[in-house]
RNA sequence: GGGGGCGUAGCUCAGUUGGUUAGAGCGCCGGCCUGUCACGCCGGAGGCCGCGGGUUCGAGUCCCGUCGCUCCCGCCA
């Protein structure tokens, strides 16, 4: 007999009845009625219910026994009495009757019960993670976190990508995030960096002819967490093309984000074609460029209605500035005063002077509320017959430039959605987002900058950009870039680009931005040195890994579903890092450490 | 760096306008119990009410500061 188990925790059924066997594993839940004693014995793989009663031999050791001890223990598989089975259980049919128990790891009183559901301070929780991770939810997304990365990893071979280990300890790479950095000790007062994404090896290795990458890639980011943002460190399904466009990447990707969507969703729905939503339109229609489609709402432009009108706030808004726009947000089902009256109190929460509304009941077609009544009934009329609202709804209007509003607009959307319950839950709702700006305008320090990755292809003819007046602001800021962002139910999920594989044209975007050749060349002049030895045309994604098993585990946390997740400052509580080094160590690494003076 | 929320037993929480000895459930320890699967019943231990200061005859409760956790903004593809 095999010196633990014969059988894991979850094997044993009707057949076994009779065998003697050997199982071991962690006692879940221990109930002692005195005569008889039953032990819900727990592994990987199941749970077991072994018995015990004064016949047994082992009776008087099985007595001692506690919650999380390791314990093996041997016994006869036996039918469970008539109307004891446990249908919960795979294993509920029968039961162990112990004959002899082995303590293999015995367990202190625990800081925090393995056994039920209950939630447990996020300190305790980290401090002893591997409890944590003996928990069911735990347990089971960590496997599932696996299973998915089996399946990407199928899915993307299948479309002949191939799998590249790009270097961990690297140099600092041009992203905006800040470098993790790694001291040398051979190179006194030299750093390498932490990579941010692999991004540059990823374009060496189209650079290198071979076409098609991808890898499950340890990415490092010294910037503050959030509930969707590991701090530190997190993976991402980095990909890279040769030789295509926009629509191969999609059409390449699309059907693995599908795939392992509908593979792991549980039956819930998932987008069958992504829609393509330009930057612009995004931000207009849903206040955000990770909109969640669940949420049926979208919003319109209605500064027309209220321009002139009896409603003198938002009218002297408008006639004094012709960048200022009023933007309604139709809310179904949300015609009554109570609900108006909440979203308004919520909106001065959020610190906006309030949400204007109108509603519309029953005999009041010209709606009712304090808007309708100082724009009057034509007008009130006119916005309700352009968003298609009737009897029963409402709608909240923001006014003011819409980059400055647009932050809350958004955050009232999703608001309105879920207090109305309009958004669908139990689906998976994609969408590319495409078009975005090349550049943006710095009001600070009045310039011109890269508005998102520097990289990215400008979406018109080369020759075109390369003649670019630089100090055509309007129509440098009217450039698209090759830029795209996959979004699941309102998260983002990754953000892509076609590169920029021109040398020429790289230079120019740069020039564009206020760069200096200097500058350039300093920063990024082995990249502009590959660029100029035979570069195809190439372009990628970097979808996140962690969040896509976030979304198919509906954990709200990334902490869910990361095996050793530090807090949200950074700190593993369990290994204690970071941790101060040896006086030794500092020296050969020919560090000195100068701590900020404390007050 | 800034803002919100939270901090009472090992854990989850209650604790009235400031008023006797700070409670419950789970867990732990002991006892009883031969069919439970959130077993049941009886008893017990366990508290710097995060920490420091203040107001008050009196503070878990009010005020100030501070620390910790968490969510958000800044930051970050």
């Amino acid at each position: 007999m095999h010196r633990y188990r014969t059988h894991t925790c979850g094997a044993l059924r009707e057949g076994d009845i009779g065998k003697q066997v050997r199982l071991s594993g962690w006692c879940h839940r221990i109930r002692d009625h005195g005569g008889v004693l039953f032990i819900d014995l727990r592994d990987h793989y199941g749970i077991t219910q072994v018995v015990a009663d004064p016949d047994s031999p082992a009776f008087n050791q099985a007595e001692k026994l506690r919650s999380e001890w390791v314990v093996r223990v041997d016994g006869k598989v036996r039918r469970r009495p008539a109307g004891t089975e446990n249908p919960e259980l795979p294993t509920g049919h029968v039961e162990v009757y112990v004959s002899e128990i082995e303590v293999l790891g015995p367990a202190r009183e625990l800081p925090m019960p393995v056994f039920g559901e209950q939630e447990y301070p996020e300190e305790i929780r980290l401090k002893y993670r591997f409890l944590d991770l003996r928990r069911e939810r735990l347990h089971r997304n960590i496997m599932k976190r696996g299973a998915i990365i089996d399946s990407i990893r199928r899915r993307m071979k299948e479309q002949g990508f191939f799998e590249f280990q790009t270097p961990i300890l690297t140099a600092s790479s041009p992203e905006g995030a800040r470098d993790y950095l790694v001291p040398s000790r051979l190179h006194p007062g030299k750093f390498y960096a932490l990579p941010q994404a692999p991004q540059q090896f990823k374009q060496l290795i189209m650079i290198a002819g071979f076409d098609r990458y991808f890898q499950i890639a340890p990415c490092f980011r010294d910037e503050d967490a959030r509930a969707d943002r590991s701090p530190g460190e997190f993976y991402q399904l980095d990909i890279e093309m040769s030789f295509v466009t926009q629509d191969d990447v999609f059409s390449a990707v699309e059907p693995v984000l599908r795939g392992v969507f509908e593979e792991f969703s549980d039956g819930k729905p998932v987008t069958q074609a992504f829609p393509r939503i330009p930057y612009g339109e995004a931000l207009r229609q849903y206040g955000t460029d990770k909109p969640d489609l669940r949420n049926p709402i979208k919003m319109q432009d209605v500064t027309a209605h209220f321009r002139d009108s009896g409603f003198k706030v938002f009218a002297s808004m408008i006639a004094a500035d012709p960048a200022v726009e009023v933007w309604a947000i139709p809310a179904p089902k949300g015609g009554n005063r109570a609900f108006c009256d909440r979203m308004n109190e919520w909106a001065k929460s959020e610190g906006q002077p309030g949400l204007g509304y109108i509603f519309w009941r029953e005999g009041e077609e010209g709606g009712a509320g304090p808007v309708a009544r100082n724009v009057g009934p034509e007008r009130a009329a006119a916005i309700r017959r352009q968003l298609g609202l009737g009897v029963g709804d409402a709608v909240f209007f923001v006014a003011g430039r819409p980059g400055e509003f647009v932050k809350f607009a958004g955050p009232a959307r999703n608001r309105i959605g879920a207090e109305l319950g309009l958004v669908a839950k139990d689906r998976f709702e994609f969408c590319w987002i495409v078009d975005f700006p090349m550049f943006e305008w710095n009001e600070e320090e009045k310039k011109i900058d890269f508005s998102h990755n520097p990289f990215s292809m400008p979406n018109m003819p080369v020759e075109e950009f390369l003649q670019l007046d630089p100090a055509d602001r309007e129509k440098i800021l009217s450039i698209k870039a090759i830029q795209y962002d996959v979004v699941c139910n309102g998260v983002e999920l990754s953000s892509g680009a076609i590169r920029n594989h021109r040398p020429d044209v790289m230079r120019k975007a740069f020039a564009i931005a206020g760069y200096t050749q200097e500058e350039l060349e300093k920063r990024f002049g082995g990249m502009l040195q590959a660029l100029s030895l035979g570069a195809p045309p190439h372009g990628g994604i970097a979808p996140g890994i962690d969040r896509i098993v976030m979304l198919l585990c509906g954990e709200e946390n990334l902490r869910e579903v990361v095996l050793f997740p530090m807090n949200q400052r950074a700190e593993d509580l369990m290994m204690g890092a970071p941790s101060e080094v040896s006086p030794k160590q500092l020296r050969e690494l020919h560090i000195r450490v100068v701590l900020p003076d404390k007050p």
